[in-house]
DNA sequence: GCAAAACTTTACCGATCAGTACACATTAAC
DNA sequence: GTTAATGTGTACTGATCGGTAAAGTTTTGC
């Protein structure tokens, strides 16, 4: 049972999940993508839902990651960073394998509020209210709270977007939507 | 085959999907929270897929009705009905049942973008946009295509939040977002 | 070298999946 | 009243679901 193995399957598991979905994707289609039997796979995850906690862990880690640096390449201040942050949305929208938030998704598949998938993915999106609004508090908005919230919003509402409307540029108009807000909040 | 039976089924799918979603929610599990056989269901639609989008087509015009009289009955003026939208919403995400937004949730499980279910979703949010777009022209909105997709982003963006965050109030926030963008669009 | 632990494969479990064959019941036409 | 069309319930199909028992193979510690 090395470790690196299991971190493998998590691997694999987090893109089959991420292009198939939750309950569309069984753990026998698991089981011949990564190509361990099924045994081995119940020896490091005892039931599905495991799996799909692990998965939405390491997505986790791998989206903030990426996204935190990839705005502080993009930008210095905090308020520029703000902005910024729809920039690396756009980027990540007009990626091939684009298929909208795991998140949003895995909060679409499990509903009941105290399931532990629904609150895994709860927390991700807490972690990025949590830097927007130490973002917009850095910046100095007069409502940091409710500018973070806000920068939120547009966030979700341009993934979303992005996948369901082909036709509009929703990190265009999220954008200039957040320079409007974010001039307001610092006036 | 009485139409006011498919009627029924569907009012009653569409129930039932929203609450357990579409993948979890399986054919024998309708027949039995219906009353009717199977025979009778697949009588009225000849796959699930045919059910799903009945049940759709059904929310749609629940929504779109519901929504577009309540921010009539809440404000006069274009540029107001703007704004109160966020106040329906607001009332949509304090009811008991409230679980997200269907066809969100329809495009999160029928990912591919030619998929019959994907495009009708697609649809929803597409007649919401031309909504928006359309009392942001009469509002007198600079770019009312601009501001209109930038009221949606908020919209969906609330919808997402209010899932899954429960302990913030996206209505009120995307309210006050909503009114700085309508400000500075007629300024 | 030897034994225990780790890991694997094969074959299977009962439940459920979407969908159907077929016989039975009901209605309507005349 | 007879016939034909329509609707219904029972019982089933093969496939797949999440998960497991048991036995074989490889690795590890000493």
């Amino acid at each position: 049972m090395r470790p690196n193995k299991r971190d493998e399957l998590v691997r694999k598991a987090l893109q089959v999940f991420y292009k198939s979905g939750f309950h569309a994707t069984g753990m026998d289609k698991l089981v011949v993508e990564t190509g361990v039997s099924k045994t081995s796979m119940y020896k490091h995850f005892r039931t599905k839902e495991e799996l799909i906690l692990a998965a939405l862990r390491l997505r986790d880690e791998n989206f903030r990651n990426w996204f935190l640096r990839r705005v502080q390449e993009l930008a210095d201040t905090p308020a520029e960073q703000l902005l910024a942050s729809f920039d690396a949305l756009g980027e990540w929208f007009n990626e091939d394998g684009f298929r909208g938030c795991m998140f949003i998704k895995a909060g679409a598949e499990f509903q009941e509020k105290e399931h532990p998938i629904h609150v895994q993915a709860a927390e991700h999106k807490r972690a990025l209210l949590e830097y927007f609004t130490d973002l917009a508090r850095k910046a100095g908005a007069r409502n940091p709270e409710a500018l973070g919230c806000q920068i939120l919003l547009l966030k979700e509402g341009a993934i979303v977007t992005a996948v369901l409307l082909k036709s509009c540029d929703p990190a265009r108009d999220a954008k200039a939507a957040a320079r409007v807000l974010l001039d307001a909040a610092l006036a």
